[in-house]
DNA sequence: TATGAATGAGAATTCATTCAT
DNA sequence: CATGAATGAATTCTCATTCAT
């Protein structure tokens, strides 16, 4: 009886998702949920009771994933390598994840509650990238620049990236992930081992 | 004639940016817009034939004033003070700027149209700080990266900065823009004159 | 076109009223209001910006009828033969009134805007029915009470017997006002002229 | 297990007559209700088979309560002192019960079998009063106005008197009673004993 | 040009009611 | 007996858009 619900929530938490990132945050109506759950309107009344809980659950969502993405990682380069690479196919064949962290950064531009998700949200983010600069044993990857700076940086770098990536027309997405990868290597061995 | 139509459409525009920034995108209505500037629904409608259009003229806007602020600098210390602190600026009291910019961005995620015109702004803006990058009498600020990567990549930043800035609670953008210079500071003294 | 649309409103608040007389009040909805009176939903929106909005208009528009209503009587026997064939008239062919007024005062009870346009009515019509006592030119009709206070009385005793009227079942209406008229008759000889 | 039942549903209309005082009859919705009486919308479902039952068993209540409030009464002016200032006493401290019957009787004018209810109701009240007047040992308190049809007009005059009491700002309710007992008085000593 | 009345489609939300557990 | 998930119809209300003036 309780199992089953929240699988049920999850669910149309997913399909939230998906109406998104197809046909945009604009077009995240009740009316079309409902269609791609198939159910019906007051089933998602059911379990949000509006919309802007609707919208805070996907956050909350998004949130709970970051947790647990927690990468452990032990060599720098091979972290760049990775770090990297994944925030590149992120771009390219998962950028759907970044449609849906814009628009919900949108649209928590005018909504307290949403706006502390996404900045929950955000930290998390900047946390699990500053863990992973820690784990690489460095003191200092950048002199005069701290761990948790640094992650703040490089995960704006990423959805600045994401940005132009998402609406610049044949955005070299590739070439400029290649000089991102340069950059880093030459400040990694200005001050590095 | 012609004049005065001209600049009430420039005043609609600027109404219609205020609507966006006060609250929010997702309430710029024709409604909202005509109360603002304080005319009739009828007369948007002479000057937009549609919402779409509405939007596309405002990032049109924004574009042309992009086009204009082609700055003159020549001594790169003098350049990454100003582009820095510029953009810190825009960060804290002209956050405006972002926020209308990450709504259109959201807005042209699935309209072509909307998503022509901030992919132009988007290479206005690059172009701008290519060109400046340029006028700097390098040939290359730092080792294998372009002028123009390095002009995406700067811009990104930015862009990501403001996203952190707008949303988290409490972000430390003096910090992280310090942080940002020094690491500049760096890049320059390796590889620079 | 200023007068066809005040026309117009006032068509509206016409087919309002019958809509709650014939349906009753928890069926006065937007959409059945529409049907009623041939227009779209959008339309009465237009004109009247709330359901709240609507019904309060409802009210101003019975209170201005009141106004109007202001009757000239000289002869205190007649008045009372005029008053309360009019009120029982009222009560049966047109009893449709207090069914209106009834549903207002209840909707009322918890809208302060509603409760101060209610309280306006009655207001009217307890000074409406003072002046009439006033004209009639006696001092006091019946010792001790003032005019008043005697049409809030005789107010109050027309609105409850229209709910005995309007509810019970062979409510003998015709009888009732016959031993309300004697009741009168009685009061005036005994401190009359 | 059958009493713990019939004092459940009595906990429910209690918490239904609630309702409505609080907040009106058009918001005694039954999610408003199982969240006042702290049981789920299926048990209300049990006990009220519809919406229509609920409001019906309301009035029966009510009903079954004026059943039980028959006083006992000799002396004529007791009898309108107590009988006035019990009323004044319902109009400010008790009224909500006017609130609640007023609310029951809109509610019953579309609807056949509530009206029934509310018909019952006021004849009980209207029995009442009549037994009361009849218990005071007079042939008859007005010349040739029945116990019967002085009753009926005494229960009309009070809840004619509660909708001004209920609605109108700052109504003199005492300053009216004290005139209504002058005029009982007063009739009670043209042709009582 | 400018107005604002009118519209219909669709938005979010609520409701009484059903039913499996 | 009691629960609460599910439903679909209905409700209030908003929106972009049209059009006669």
């Amino acid at each position: 009886m309780a199992k089953p619900n929240i699988i049920k929530k999850a669910q149309l938490i997913e399909a939230a998702k998906q109406c998104v990132i197809e046909n945009g945050i604009e077009s995240l109506t009740f009316r079309s949920l409902a269609a791609k759950a198939n159910v019906s309107q007051g089933t998602i009344y059911h379990h949000f009771q509006s919309k802007e809980r609707l919208m805070i659950e996907i956050i909350e969502n998004i949130s709970e994933a970051s947790w647990e993405e927690l990468g452990s990682i032990s060599d720098s380069k091979q972290f760049i390598n990775d770090a990297l690479s994944s925030a590149l196919s992120r771009q390219q064949s998962n950028s759907s994840f970044h449609q849906l962290f814009l628009s919900l950064v949108v649209m928590s531009l005018h909504n307290k509650q949403m706006k502390n998700k996404i900045s929950n949200l955000i930290k998390i983010e900047n946390d699990n990238l500053s863990n992973i600069l820690h784990k690489l044993d460095k003191d200092q990857w950048i002199e005069g620049i701290s761990h948790e700076h640094l992650a703040i940086l490089l995960n704006s770098l990423i959805d600045g990236i994401a940005i132009q990536s998402l609406t610049v027309e044949n955005f070299p997405a590739e070439e400029i992930f290649e000089s991102l990868y340069k950059l880093f290597s030459l400040l990694i061995n200005i001050k590095g081992d």
